[in-house]
RNA sequence: GGCCUCAUAGUUCAACGGAUAGAAUAGGAGUUUCCUAAACUCUAGAUCCAGGUUCGAUUCCUGGUGAGGCCA
């Protein structure tokens, strides 16, 4: 459990006043510890509630005999003062000034190593479609996550599995040699991905002209479907792909090479990247052999019609197909013997992290019981990092209707919105082209990213364009301005340039204001902690976002460079230091970056 | 039909079972001879419904309503 220095004093000061005042101590599970509101005086309170049949005595009585306790014995306990069940503590100025010292000089957001191999799959695409809106969500969270872990000290492999064979691409195949006349990148300029998704959308039109008329002809439209000719050639083609022909897989490298080059663009706009890449194509027929492994030890069991199954009743869950009665795969087979594979290429991994989108829920639950049946011990390291769909005001995306966001052309979007408004505050005159156009990316990569990543990953959540390149209030570049603030501030004092630091004076006492800031700081490390132990990057960035409001806060109020107090102005000078160590490494975690003036 | 999520200001999001439910945005009122006003300050505004568990429920349980997803 994670625990920051004050717990790590409070906490055994505390079981040890129990002890002696009560008699008996409570588990340090039992007692939490939480910021004081700001209404009342103190920096971390406890509630005493849970403890009055231990203590046999009334709230306040409990609570301020614990507090005259703590005060006795702890030199950083400076005073307290109790409401109702409540023990609000005041820590001493001394504790926090300290903590400063650590903050302004060391990266307080970078734990131990834990020697700990963590892998995380974080994007998963087919390759007949250019990346969307969805993809951005499912990126960018599994991409903060992987930060996080290895903030708090575990070593990442992140891995992408590329859905690149089966009848997807096989149609886009197929709608290129019939109507693409010869069309590459190249020749026509388009973007690989967009230049074979032009092909899926192609091979549908005619489909659906097929099929119309075969139902014109007599057909029920189940049937006409199932009979259309450009259909059949794509399920031809899906069987000469899979026999090895020679042309079709030429044609199959080729476009799908197309397609690489446009993610790998895409990915590059998004400032993500990979250790690793997984084929489907390379994939695919694992597992099979570990379901007949796992039927032969009696995990698994035979139907009649010679299909494999496991029972799952007892789990709550229903009976999986697992090879069908012609000894096919399906797809939680290939997942199987993928996971297995992955564990034996990295003898370390301790942890296994899909990022996968919610619709899969029950996949993943089926697919880790079968691991866990299979009698594999790290299947207790696997996770399933779900998240919500992302809404549009107008609905859900749906591709028939044409309203699903193209990746590109979002990422473009908010990087012309943020140039617009960022030119429109007239603070560029001294940048060059160069500096401008990485400063208009950042920002907008950053409104994009924030607004994505500041919502618990778990819920569905409503994407709306507008807000989404929003620069003021509670947004990426909201934080990124208040960063450009602290280091204009920085650069104006000199600090950290001299041969050696100021002494600031052990004099100096700590103004409410820069107190407030310490302690949103102080509390900073806990928001990572949780952010690694609920896979949940909204945690670390909303705490982020409280951090710069309060230094905002500051900054609006208090004078720093002005301040005539030598020890004063170090301190603030310290303290905006600190945060901006703390800020920057905090938006690293989320994949975003803070530029040094904006 | 079975199973799984979710429901909080006008809107978008927060809140280990804890104090008077926080922000942002939209609305209203202010702040710039001063370190970057993409900021700051003040103001108004919400827990889907009905039960239950307990010192205490937005949070846990049951039922309902509504939205979404998965399995056929």
């Amino acid at each position: 459990m994670f625990q920051d220095r004050l717990q790590a004093q409070l906490l055994p000061a505390l079981q040890a006043a129990f002890q002696e005042l009560f008699g008996q101590a409570p588990e340090a599970k039992a007692i939490t510890f939480q910021a004081t509101r700001p209404e009342f005086e103190g920096d971390v309170t406890i509630n005493v509630f849970p403890f009055l049949k231990l203590s046999a005595k009334g709230p306040e009585q409990t609570a301020t005999a614990l507090g005259e306790h703590l005060k006795a014995h702890l030199p950083v306990v400076d005073r307290f003062n109790v409401v109702k069940g409540f023990l609000n503590i005041v820590v001493a100025d001394g504790y926090w000034l300290e903590f400063l010292d650590v903050a302004r000089t060391k990266d307080i957001l970078r734990f131990p190593a834990t020697g700990d191999q963590v892998m995380v799959e974080y994007s998963s695409p087919n390759t007949n479609k250019p990346l969307h809106l969805g993809h951005l969500r499912n990126i960018f969270l599994g991409f903060s996550m992987s930060r996080i872990l290895q903030a708090v000290g575990h070593e990442v492999v992140r891995v992408q599995i590329i859905n690149d064979r089966g009848i997807h691409i096989c149609k886009s195949m197929v709608a290129w040699r019939a109507y693409g006349n010869g069309e590459t990148p190249m020749s026509s300029g388009l973007k690989g991905d967009k230049l074979v998704g032009k092909y899926y959308v192609a091979f549908d039109k005619v489909y659906k002209e097929e099929v119309a008329g075969l139902v014109a002809g007599g057909l029920s439209p189940e049937e006409a479907g199932k009979k259309a000719p450009i259909m059949l050639e794509a399920q031809e083609m899906l069987r000469q792909w899979e026999a090895n022909d020679p042309d079709v897989r030429a044609l199959w490298a080729t476009m799908n090479g197309w397609v690489y080059d446009g993610f790998n663009a895409t990915y590059a706009a998004m400032g993500v990247d990979f250790d690793k890449l997984y084929y489907e194509s390379e994939t695919y027929l694992l597992g099979k052999q570990d379901v007949l492994d796992g039927m032969d030890e009696g995990i698994f069991f035979r139907k009649p019609d010679g299909s494999v199954w496991v029972d799952l009743t007892a789990d709550g869950l229903d009976e999986k197909l697992l090879l069908r009665g012609d000894g096919t795969s399906v797809y939680i087979t290939q997942d199987v013997g993928t996971a297995i594979r992955r564990f034996e290429e990295f003898p370390g991994l301790k942890r296994l992290i899909y990022t996968v989108g919610n619709e899969q829920d029950y996949h993943f639950k089926v697919l880790f019981r079968i691991l866990k049946k299979l009698g594999y011990a790290w299947a207790d390291g696997l996770y399933h990092l779900s998240y919500g769909m992302v809404d549009l005001p107008s609905g859900k995306m749906k591709s028939r209707e044409g309203t699903v966001v193209d990746a590109d052309d979002l990422i473009a979007e908010v990087i012309a919105d943020a140039a617009g408004a960022t030119q429109a505050q007239g603070k560029l005159d001294d940048f060059t082209a160069r500096e401008k156009e990485d400063l208009f990316r950042m920002i907008g990569l950053a409104a994009l990213k924030y607004f994505l990543l500041k919502v618990d990953p778990r819920k569905r959540m409503l994407f709306d364009p507008k807000a989404s390149i929003d620069l003021q209030g509670h947004t990426g570049p909201f934080i990124q301005y208040t960063y450009a603030r602290i280091r204009s501030l920085l650069r104006k004092a000199g600090y950290g340039e001299g041969p050696a630091e100021r002494e600031r004076g052990a004099a100096v006492s700590l103004g409410p204001g820069e107190k407030a800031v310490i302690k949103l700081l102080h509390q900073l490390p806990a928001a990572l902690n949780e952010a690694a132990e609920r896979m949940d990057p909204a945690s670390l960035a909303n705490q982020a976002y409280e951090l710069v409001k309060a230094y905002n806060a500051f900054y609006q109020s208090i004078p720093v460079l002005k301040e005539e107090d030598a020890g004063k102005r170090q301190l603030r000078l310290e303290l905006s230091a600190a945060v901006g160590i703390a800020v920057k490494k905090a938006m690293w975690c989320l994949g975003i970056e803070v530029p040094e003036r904006m």
